[in-house]
DNA sequence: GATGAATGAGTATTCATTCAT
DNA sequence: TATGAATGAATACTCATTCAT
């Protein structure tokens, strides 16, 4: 047992390993122009052996999405356990987390617009799939629950939490992807950080329910 | 020139015929797995057609956001012309515009993004780069102008008002990416359309100056 | 009649000027490369008129080769027709007349070699193969004479006057085409002329008795 | 090192291989009506697979070039390496050789006047070029030492040796193109060899300094 | 497990040729 | 006759994937 347990682990750094050069070669490429040749080179290995470890490209790149996804969940529940933060705080908090998320990984916004595709669903492992599904349930749902906690306390307008929390979502990645794109066409400055930090705060004052009664 | 005309109009009439044919295609399968032999039999035309209205792939798809983005300019520009409105009232028609804008081309936001791979920048006729480029400067220009304005008046929070824009136009993209995601995924109902309510509400509310003194 | 006549010149006007254009074309692109869009455009035609005029391309640019043998055997002949001549004042004769037509066209080597091709010759209308063949024949059979002449006069060395006149056509050829390859290459200065008229010099050197007996 | 020098050696044999039904198709087809499917075929090997040993086509046959060249480059410096001999033993042996090399490979002429071509040049990895110029240059001038020596030594007429060399190699290459040419035309009997003695002997009469003095 | 040579299906693009006007 | 838009067959080249070693 120790034995396969160690072969256990070995098996994983090479994933790993894997997983690396991939991220650094789908971010340099993007998905269709990477080729599995290049993921193999960067990673030092010959590309027979990617696919001892990944069913084929796509699942190698959905993998990716996938480690995102946990750090992202690990991040969200962090900031969910913590216990005496008000629903507010824990907003900001949660803010903080998504933007650590980001610099973690820039490609998250676009490897998960990548999932939309049904030609992708289809080349997937349906366990990978589901884990996939899975951790974005719960990482919603833990969103969610924050909205849900500001709402019952009458801190959040009265709305659907799900659906401030797709709005608070929606937010994060379209800045992302807007200020990426902004960036290549008109190779400017790069303002993302400015860009959230700003629609973080507006959002913010948006879901308030102020003391004098809001617009609503 | 009676002739000369028909001809011009015979051809132009051809490209639509094509660019409708390549838009179900592209809908359908995406950039990448869309080939020209399938637009071409949507068209109801030879694969060497395409070529004698579209240098290549690239510039026929880039095509396709040319024509959105000249309605999108087209409708900015509409509501930035209501004389007697007020920076509010703008901002109201133009989440209004936004929305038809949406409904006359779900692909809006996926074509604007493909913009971003350098790659595709290179393939394109340096002319259609130049007018897609100037419709996005005129287009987030004339946005901008609303916040300007409106900043101006004491009405909006005093941000920058190109960082304003930024924001709004990301909540937009943002929503519509997020929701196409999720419908996908989780292959649950569509609230695409109360989303975008949603936030372009809350958007309002954060950007607004209330009677007795913002956060600001 | 004369309407008859009429039509006929106008038609070997058009046919003048399409293999003018095509000339021009090939000569700067060579026969794949060049485009039948290409020889339209420079005619100042459209591609639907060459089919008009010519059966397909390959027989466009036999006929160049047929023009110019025409010249060739035109030239030829005139030096045979040198009556008081002898035979080693024709073979001068002949040599001058041999450079005229390479500079009234630079490609006639390149296209006689171009007809080598068996799927060339299958493209060809059976008649214009034979026209082509016919005043390849005379032209040689010309050459030929002269060289029968000389060899019969005893000013000759005694080889088969074919076989002489092989080596005459091969030099000329071999000249051509190896300076100008060389030309390419390395990039260097042109010297075919000087080449030319050497390598004939040698040539006639070599066919020449001498007074006192030749090494044969 | 064992298994290294195996693989290197396995993978000239690939090469060699592929370069054989190269050789074989671009014979049979010429350079562009041959396809690389067709070489696949021929080669008993998938078109994939000609890519892992060419870079393209054009590349691919320019090889072929490479190869005679290596062994014309061989055959006249073993020529040239006969000690004793003199210049006018050489020429003998030189011209000896070079229908050696003809009989190696009959595309020589063929293949080296497909360089000419811009196109192809610029297709070429700028390495194999330089071999190639590299080879040719050479070549020549392993053939202008005979004609320079025999020059010197009052054996050969006087003139400059480059231009004898490149009217020695016009001689060869044209008796070998119009010779094939000719057979192709008038499906004759076939005389290249006669015609390239006698060519050899009428030159080589030429450029010879009679005792009684030339007509130079 | 690891390799990497081989595969061969897949595709954008070209261009000689046709034919309705 | 002339046009030139449309055709569609033809082809070089790529790359995800496999499998013998």
């Amino acid at each position: 047992m120790g034995i396969q347990e160690r072969k256990e682990r070995e098996k994983e750094r090479r994933r790993q390993q894997i997983m690396v050069a991939a991220k650094r070669v789908f971010s340099e490429k993007g998905f269709s122009r990477a080729t599995m040749e290049d993921i193999a080179q960067e990673a030092e290995l010959s590309p027979g052996t990617l696919y001892l470890y990944f069913k084929n490209k796509e699942e190698l790149y959905a993998s990716l999405s996938l480690r995102i996804l946990q750090y992202l969940l690990l991040r969200i529940e962090h900031v969910n356990a913590l216990k005496p933060a008000g629903p507010d705080e824990k907003l900001k908090a949660l803010m903080e987390a998504m933007y650590d998320v980001y610099e973690f990984d820039p490609l998250i916004i676009i490897n998960m617009f990548h999932l939309q595709s049904s030609d992708t669903l289809k080349n997937l492992t349906p366990q990978l799939l589901d884990e996939i599904k899975d951790l974005i349930g719960k990482s919603m749902g833990s969103i969610v629950k924050i909205f849900r906690d500001g709402v019952a306390k009458g801190l959040f307008i009265d709305r659907h939490p799900v659906a401030l929390a797709d709005t608070f979502w929606s937010l994060f990645s379209g800045v992302i992807l807007w200020m990426t794109s902004k960036k290549m066409i008109s190779e400017g400055k790069d303002h993302l950080k400015e860009t959230l930090v700003l629609a973080f705060d507006l959002f913010y004052r948006g879901i308030q329910v102020k003391a004098t009664g809001g617009s609503d």
